[in-house]
DNA sequence: CATACTAACTAACAAGTGTTAGTTTCAAAA
DNA sequence: TTTTGAAACTAACACTTGTTAGTTAGTATG
């Protein structure tokens, strides 16, 4: 039904070698083994190693800022908010685990796209803080420091591509569901 | 006092180096040119590119190793091992911004040392969860999934190195105070 | 003075890098 | 049947990679 094209063939498998290695290690000699032909007839599909660094990265990017576009424009509860962004990067990352990989340790091989790329993160994060201090404002959040509360939202939920692989058992729902527990309610009984 | 090498010189140089960009993308010439030295000079002091990397990496998987026995050793309660943890993450974070990145980033590129590094790396993660079922079991922590506080928890952790330097202003007492706060009782108000 | 050590240098090598040009194969469309 | 297009190939390029060999200059030690 939907036809996959041999550029995305590439770029998935691509992808695959990224997560393992990294995309400085991973030759453009490996990606061609890897879809059983040679190097040069890559090029028959893509145009360069950049562009498919690029292809993993962006749209991954502009996923995750729509996601929060989205969420911030709601009218829920900070509490609601917060959950919902846990929901976006627990389906993000299950759906794409190989990308997220790139996403998180190979943004600074983007050339052309960095600046792009850091201002969409840039922006991710102030939206996200913003709806953190509002939280605190309304007295729905205590008052720690709503920076360390971000950061370590946000790291936990930048390595999910890690672990959803080796939690096969537990569905996007229920991960998401004991995050929120954790992240929000804390481990102390 | 103590007399720094020149060869403690070049790693910590290739630690800042491969901190912004990795270990498969920073060359010896790169290394090198930061040094204001040849690239064969390099060879008067280290044996390879390699052994960089096992410098930097082991010494910290080991610190963390030991840093980790000593805790379960004693007697305290769950709750206070856990912030030692936090305390233990933090201290080395703070004194290893650079070798953190490579820790975190380049293990998969050690060749020889790669199983010796899984091998504490695991031992670590189970002696974190057994810390955490303890307390489970003891009542001194929610009945959630062990595995997904560990996770939650020690990515928190092991990004604290991209974090620190953005708040000189916050010392590592204050951070771990935070932190505690943080992942231990949540953000709920 | 003679020796040894430290730390730099130049020159080079063999292997690997991303990429290009030009060609071939084969099935579908005209 | 001829044409077109997708997708592979071989061969090669210019450049970069980690590393080695051999040498030189300065400085401390015997």
């Amino acid at each position: 039904m939907k036809p996959i094209t041999r550029k995305e063939e590439i770029i998935r498998t691509a992808a695959k070698l990224f997560k393992d290695k990294g995309y400085s290690a991973v030759t453009m000699r490996d990606l061609a083994t890897s879809m059983g032909i040679k190097a040069s007839s890559l090029y028959n599909h893509i145009n360069s190693k950049q562009d498919i660094l690029k292809a993993i990265i962006i749209s991954l990017a502009e996923e995750f800022t729509a996601g929060m576009k989205l969420i911030q424009s709601s009218n829920d509860s900070c509490m609601s908010k917060l959950k919902a962004i846990i929901e976006l990067h627990v389906r993000i990352s299950s759906e794409n685990i190989y990308g997220m990989a790139s996403l998180n340790n190979d943004w600074m091989h983007l050339e052309d796209q960095l600046e792009y790329y850091l201002k969409l993160r840039q922006g991710y994060e102030d939206d996200f803080l913003k709806i953190i201090e509002n939280g605190k404002s309304n007295a729905e959040i205590k008052a720690a420091n709503p920076e360390i509360i971000m950061f370590s939202m946000l790291t936990t939920l930048r390595s999910l591509y890690l672990w959803i692989p080796k939690k096969e058992d537990l569905n996007a729902k229920d991960l998401a569901i004991n995050l929120s527990e954790v992240l929000i309610h804390g481990i102390n009984k």
